[in-house]
RNA sequence: GUGACUGUAGCUCAGCUGGUUAGAGCGCUGGACUGUGACUCCGGAGGCCGCGGGUUCAAAUCCCGUCAGUCACCCCA
């Protein structure tokens, strides 16, 4: 025991556990083909660089999030802590701009230095999305409704959208002055942590949790009042359009954004149901980011869903998908059936799409029937010394219990048939179990 | 990075104020049932009591450190 363990906030998954993720990964990756949207794979590692401008030198991910390592070359090199400023990278490398708008999703890793919570990890997985080249309020839209379509479609209760509008370079610096000229004169009651915001980023406050700054921040002028023309008519055009398509929010002018890039809208997915880490799903238009990058001026709108979070809720909720039955299990006894079952088994796998599992061990019948049945296989097939001389099989619907004999002598190809043709035959499982 | 709680068999957990061979349920495995998976009964395997150090005649138990987990803060997916 106790030798060397997985490190500090990551996990390794396995069955049954990976099956889960499998299907949650399926799908989410088609409901996003479903919008037009291809996916895009970045290296694990980029250059420090990438995420100190692209993401904001001031921001907590990069200055102590970051798993950065200096590599052989002496160059300095970085985890990805986040899928954008990657996926802007790439575009730009391969000028994939200049072929119009792009629509991309991504799902896999990211890696922040932080001390692990409930659905918080050091090596956590993202699915998202990132729509470049339409200015307007429907790809805000159409992002939204895209991370929508995911969490309403696995039918979550308590999920609730909030949505707001952080105003672009006009406004928000206006905002800022705004809070500022509110919260300074109250500066002594602000929390140790506040009175820091108040200097590097007021907006900051409005969503602490402390009980001291709540009061003062019920009173803070709200953003939605100082928002200039333009992102005023943008945001009640978002508005306009999600009350259109019939998707439901709440306006939440507390929601800001840790990460730099965001102008214009930012919205959540919260959900009651993940104690302190209550976000599943954020994102949010970042018209800044592309030409900040280096590239031509691009607008922008996305979002990254927490893979792990969304597990969780799943879990919570009580919406384990049941593993499927299916597959067949072969079961010979004693030394001369294994070896006679291996081409049987080599000429079910190959071109058949049932999966075939055999034990090798020499476990007796009843065992291996019960490990067959535990591991979900519809069918079994047994071959024993009289099987043998017979020239048969005995297959058994593990389900019903009931079972047949199969002749297998003629030709390996009659054979296989005759498995798959009474392998097709057995009744779903669905209808057993309910039969049953 | 800060704080609180926790670490005993594959899993879930008992082990009172330190005392001799560390337990249970589930799982695994053998048998009752010479080749059929529920249930029942009887047996068996499986533990550096997270790791390191200290106190003590004696430590799973007390103390310190460390690693890990959980929860919260900071922050965020």
């Amino acid at each position: 025991m106790s030798k060397i363990a997985a490190p500090r906030g990551t996990a390794d998954t396995y069955p049954p556990e990976s099956a889960r993720r499998q299907a949650l990964e399926a799908r989410v990756g088609a409901i996003a083909r479903r919008f037009g949207y291809g996916e895009i794979r970045t290296p694990l590692f980029e250059s420090t660089e990438l995420f100190v401008r692209g993401v904001g030198e001031a921001t907590d991910i990069v200055e102590k999030e970051m798993y950065t390592f200096v590599d052989k070359g002496g160059r300095s090199m970085t985890l990805r802590p986040e899928w954008t400023a990657p996926v802007v990278r790439a575009l730009l490398e391969h000028n994939l701009l200049s072929n119009g708008p792009q629509r991309l999703y991504y799902v896999g890793p990211i890696f922040r230095y932080e001390r692990p919570q409930a659905g918080r990890y050091r090596q956590a997985h993202q699915f998202g999305i990132e729509c470049f080249g339409f200015a307007g309020p429907e790809a805000d839209v159409e992002v939204i409704s895209l991370a929508d379509d995911v969490l309403r479609g696995y039918d979550l209760p308590g999920v609730v959208l909030h949505l707001n509008s952080i105003g672009d370079d006009v406004c928000r610096p206006r905002y800022r002055q705004a809070l500022y000229d509110h919260f300074a004169p109250h500066r002594a009651l602000l929390s140790a942590d506040s009175q820091r915001r108040l200097e590097r980023n007021p907006l900051r406050i409005l969503d602490s949790k402390s009980p001291e700054d709540r009061a003062l921040a019920e009173t803070a002028p709200t953003v939605l009042d100082v928002l200039c023309t333009d992102c005023a008519a943008h945001f009640a055009q978002v508005r306009a359009l999600l009350d259109a398509i019939g998707v439901a929010y709440e306006i939440d002018p507390r929601i800001v954004r840790g990460l730099d890039y965001y102008t214009r809208t930012v919205f959540e997915f919260v959900s009651s149901d993940l104690g302190a880490q209550s976000t599943v799903c954020a994102g949010g238009r970042y018209d800044g980011l592309v030409a900040s990058l280096g590239g031509p001026p691009t607008p922008g709108v996305g979002f990254g869903m927490g893979i792990e979070r969304l597990l969780m809720m799943l879990e919570r909720a009580g919406l384990e998908p049941l593993p499927e039955r299916h597959g067949i299990a072969v079961i010979a006894l004693g030394d001369a059936a294994r070896a006679a079952s291996v081409p049987l088994i080599a000429a079910l796998r190959r071109g058949g799409d049932v999966p075939v599992t055999s034990d090798y061990a020499g476990a007796k019948v009843g065992n291996q029937l019960k490990r067959a049945d535990r591991a979900n296989a519809r069918g079994a097939l047994i071959v024993g010394d009289d099987e043998l001389r017979e020239g048969t099989v005995v297959a058994r619907d593990l389900v019903l219990r009931s079972q047949v004999t199969l002749a297998v002598s003629d030709s390996l190809e009659a054979a296989v048939a005759r498995v798959r043709a009474w392998y097709a035959g057995l009744p779903a499982p669905d209808a057993v179990s309910e039969a049953v």
